[in-house]
DNA sequence: GCCTCTTAATGAATGGCATTCATCAGGAAT
DNA sequence: ATTCCTGATGAATGCCATTCATTAAGAGGC
């Protein structure tokens, strides 16, 4: 007999900014909990107190939405990045720096490296993501260590740089999909010890050993001789 | 006035084989044009000749399609490949022959390969499937190369092999990302040769140069016996 | 304190899609 | 020719992204 009587839900008008957060907080949880396809707006709308209409005041569409998440975290990452970068010297050592981030970054947040390895990335509109211009910004540093090991004399300068790039951030991946999905765990320090080893060994240029050297520098200086000699 | 008289449509049952070939040939083209996510069923069915139901009579959901779709290529592709592969000797050759084929599969069939890259690598399940296994013995034969040149003492034994497989199949799909989205292009020979060339170089013992020190030793000696001939 | 007006917020409606299921009928076996 | 198994159908279900007409919060003017 009793009449269910409906809520009188108090509407508020919130300052944008808050609203966006909010909306963002809750789509962050959503998405890293059910992964993109399974998310549903209205479990978004209803985790951040708003119905769906709303969400889309603010965000042009879903996808908008994951962009933005993601867009968040990466600005985040990045804050401290430069900083702690430059506190770090020598080549070896800086380039196992971005090595360790990034393999760090893919265990603390996996599920959302799992959007971004597998979602973003893949979308025929992802040049025109913030999402791509904020990762270049993020791997241009890998780039310029390596040129400054070229320029220095350390590495030498028949390797095409994006390559290697690529081979670093693309092995940090392969290497830890087995975790992003959710099986096992990986050693941060080891993977990124044996990472770094692999690079470094693939571009440094090895200094011949000293006895080596001693005995090419005394073959010389008897040529030499023998060519004064012939001279004479 | 003229009723549209609905085409009395010949229902004819055919062999299972050919009603799952047929289908699983719809879905191949509709998943490759249109991506996993914006291909329907409806879609698939209606190339295939059948209705949506049907399709559910031979396959459990869509993602076992595309599961069946992708093991059926994996097939295909590993068809010839030891027998090729048998064909190549040294080290460094038979590690470019795995390199070259990923990097041509990749150019040759680039809509399959971003449906295995960020659809089916990223599910759950993928653990469970034949794609898994499939690719598991694909990428076997390269930690066989390697096992067998750190045996010969080509290779140093201190790197981790799981590693090397997956910085040298991470790299090829990172640095071929851009061109799966449909941005450009990339030289397939040339990418399969800076990739070898640094896989080999960060695996490679570099042998104390002994004989070639002692070359030059000796023909400085020669040089040093000829003057003095000359000089009698 | 009241009125006006902009626009944030609502929630119902739309259309698309994966998946299910009751029903039909092809064709092999009898 | 008849029966029966099961392949094939297509309508129905339910979920979800997205849209939109309507409501009312709250800022600014008086």
């Amino acid at each position: 007999m009793s009449e269910v009587i409906p809520q009188r839900r108090v509407i508020s008008r919130l300052p944008r900014e808050r609203r966006v957060a909010d909306i963002m907080e809750a789509a962050h949880d959503v998405f890293c909990e059910r992964g993109y396809a399974d998310a549903s707006i209205s479990d978004i709308a209803e985790r951040a107190h708003v119905v769906e209409g709303t969400i889309y005041r603010y965000f042009e569409n879903k996808r908008e939405l994951l962009v933005r998440v993601v867009g968040h975290w990466y600005e985040e990452m990045l804050a401290d990045y430069d900083t702690q970068l430059s506190g770090i010297k020598g080549t070896r050592n800086r380039l196992r720096f971005l090595i360790w981030r990034h393999l760090r970054a893919i265990k603390t947040d996996p599920a959302l490296c799992r959007l971004v390895f597998s979602e973003l990335r893949a979308g025929p509109d992802y040049r025109e993501t913030r999402v791509f211009d904020l990762n270049r910004d993020y791997t241009r540093r890998t780039l310029d260590i390596l040129r400054d090991a070229i320029a220095a004399g350390e590495f030498r300068d028949d390797a095409p740089l994006t390559l290697v790039r690529d081979m670093i951030y693309g092995g940090i991946e392969h290497h830890t999909w087995a975790f992003l999905r959710g099986e096992g765990d990986f050693p941060l320090d080891e993977t990124a010890d044996a990472i770094t080893d692999f690079v470094y060994r693939a571009l440094v240029i090895v200094p011949a050993d000293d006895m080596t050297l001693a005995r090419i520098e005394q073959a010389a200086a008897k040529l030499e001789r023998l060519i004064g000699k012939a001279e004479a």
